[in-house]
DNA sequence: GTCTATAGTGGGATAGAC
DNA sequence: GTCTATCCCACTATAGAC
């Protein structure tokens, strides 16, 4: 377990948090395995071995990024579904709100999605289980739009919801910060595409 | 550089194809850093030295994948767009080849699109130059069909091409093959939300 | 909380016999 | 084409002083 595993919400500038941020970084650049503990040191300029004050083993960091990243994406998406009730608003609300929260702290989130398999052991069965926690988070609210009529029901229950995952995941892989692309277009992009489709009218 | 590149299409069962295809299956499984080539040549049963009589280093198996993965890819597409001239028809056929193409070779799919930053050098170059030109492909048949008024012009062409990219390329990260779901099925289902969307009529 | 120094392991890759 | 043996380096992690 990480000595100092990241608590959301505290006051900025700490090293502690630093050093998640950095790793968080670090990772989704070159990967878990092909991050090293030198590299991580450097950035932070620090010795390897003063970052071993901050966390036990590499594993931690990992651990650590993908359970905050969760958390973080599930408090979200539970907002601002909860703040809906009509099943079209809550399924736009649910995109927005998953492609903006991972979009804005996407060191965390891509690092997750794209590593999580590196961790093992206990760990590595934690982090599953949030993750389809949150799968069924976003499943029920799918589930809810087809049974309300909402969605198609030509096209099954696990498809919609596979689909509906695509289209937001694959963002993290090419997203750059900064770069032309608003968060708040392509969240609105997305749902017009999944809810009305691409063909012109 | 590779000693032995793949070549496509050659009689299977050589010991060589063996080792592109296990370093592909493992590599998928693992990541690239994530696997050694200890576990590489145990599974291939043979000593790592042995290993080393057919490519000259590790990053050689993960160029050679890449490369064959993306002209597979290529091929495939370009053979099934040029068979439609409906834009319509077309993208569903874009949809199917990549799909199934990516899907029935899903190791070495998986294996290029999810670790192909791992290269470094002119191979990385190279690789990065054959993903650009398969975008462009993908990218000139959602053009086309932009341009002759079948996809709405209230999104960017950009925007277009992203999203059918994501729709395709994440499920490349949970397709299992041999699970419940069929590869053709699920193209047919990207091809409807993509053009139809999700909402019932 | 940060350091120097180092332990101890496992990594990629090579030499050279058969 | 496969092997045994080995090199050498980079890696994670720890001990213990300040």
């Amino acid at each position: 377990m990480a000595k100092h595993p990241p608590r959301t919400g505290t006051p900025d500038g700490t090293t502690a948090e630093r050093v998640w941020a950095v790793s968080a970084q670090l990772f989704r650049e070159k990967g878990y395995h092909g991050t090293t503990t030198r590299e991580l040191a450097e950035r932070l300029e620090m010795t390897r071995a003063s970052l071993y004050y901050y966390v036990s083993k590499k594993e931690d960091l990992l651990y650590g990024i993908c359970t905050e990243a969760l958390h973080h994406v599930m408090d979200a998406v539970r907002t601002a579904t909860d703040a809906e009730s009509d099943p079209r608003e809550r399924l736009r609300a649910l995109i927005r709100a998953q492609l903006i929260s991972s979009l804005t702290e996407i060191d965390l989130h891509a690092t997750m999605l794209l590593n999580l398999h590196q961790l093992t052991g206990d760990q590595l069965k934690e982090v599953i289980a949030l993750r389809d926690e949150y799968e069924a988070l976003v499943g029920g609210v799918v589930r809810d739009a087809q049974a309300a009529g909402v969605l198609r029901d030509d096209l099954a229950l696990r498809n919609l919801i596979l689909v509906l995952l695509n289209m937001v995941n694959w963002t993290l892989t090419w997203y750059r910060p900064g770069g032309p692309l608003q968060p708040e277009e392509f969240a609105r992009v997305i749902g017009e595409v999944y809810l009305e489709g691409a063909t012109a009218r």
